[in-house]
DNA sequence: TAAATTGTTATCCATTTGGTTAAGTTATAT
DNA sequence: ATATAACTTAACCAAATGGATAACAATTTA
């Protein structure tokens, strides 16, 4: 299996990003919008936008001269399966069984 | 609400990172153990690990000359829940609700 | 048509990151 | 007592990252 998982983790990784994502989750928002918030310069912050945008976290279209950005679900969606996918085995109730499984696998 | 999740995530953006967590899950391992499958000499290794600990994704105590790292299940767990607790806004049903509430509280 | 909005492109810069090698240190094994 | 194993510390390096400015489109708006 060839994870490119990281790269949306890295993505994840950086305080404003996650902010970002986290505003787009109560909607779609221009670039400018989106950017008000954060202390820095436009192609700064647009820089974090296509960062997202490579790692499959948000989508967004330009119409006229506006950038719309919005959530992309199935990334946030694959990251959120990468947890519960793995949530039982550090979670412990079924540590013992499951690396016993593991174990012979291997 | 202050938020140092980030680190978390950019511990999880680097492939080796996430390879060496999986392994993890399968249960404690040495430092060694942990190298192994990874094409580097130890001292970039055991950087990883240390990126890995800081970010509270792991524990580790020295034993004798060998180091036995573990998961730490707080760690995955705060990431985690930061998924479970925003699914609903991206998975599309409530969408409507909750960005209307969302809009109202700003 | 002129001016203002809303990005974009191009360069540049300091810092961080992910790696290296060389030289220790501390336990275990012979 | 020596050698080996399992890290650690220190110093260094190239490349990536997160930021800045300046200049340039391409729409709206007045």
């Amino acid at each position: 299996m060839d994870n490119n998982l990281h790269q949306s983790f890295q993505a994840l990784g950086d305080p404003t990003r996650l902010a970002v994502l986290e505003q787009l989750l109560k909607g779609p928002a221009s670039v400018s919008d989106l950017a008000k918030p954060h202390p820095m310069a436009l192609p700064a912050f647009t820089k974090h936008l296509g960062v997202l945008e490579r790692a499959g976290l948000i989508t967004s279209h330009k119409s006229g001269r506006v950038r719309t950005c919005a959530i992309d679900p199935a990334g946030l969606s694959a990251l959120d399966r990468w947890f519960t996918d793995r949530r039982a085995m550090w979670e412990g109730r079924l540590d013992r069984l499951q690396t016993h499984l593991n174990a012979k696998k291997d």
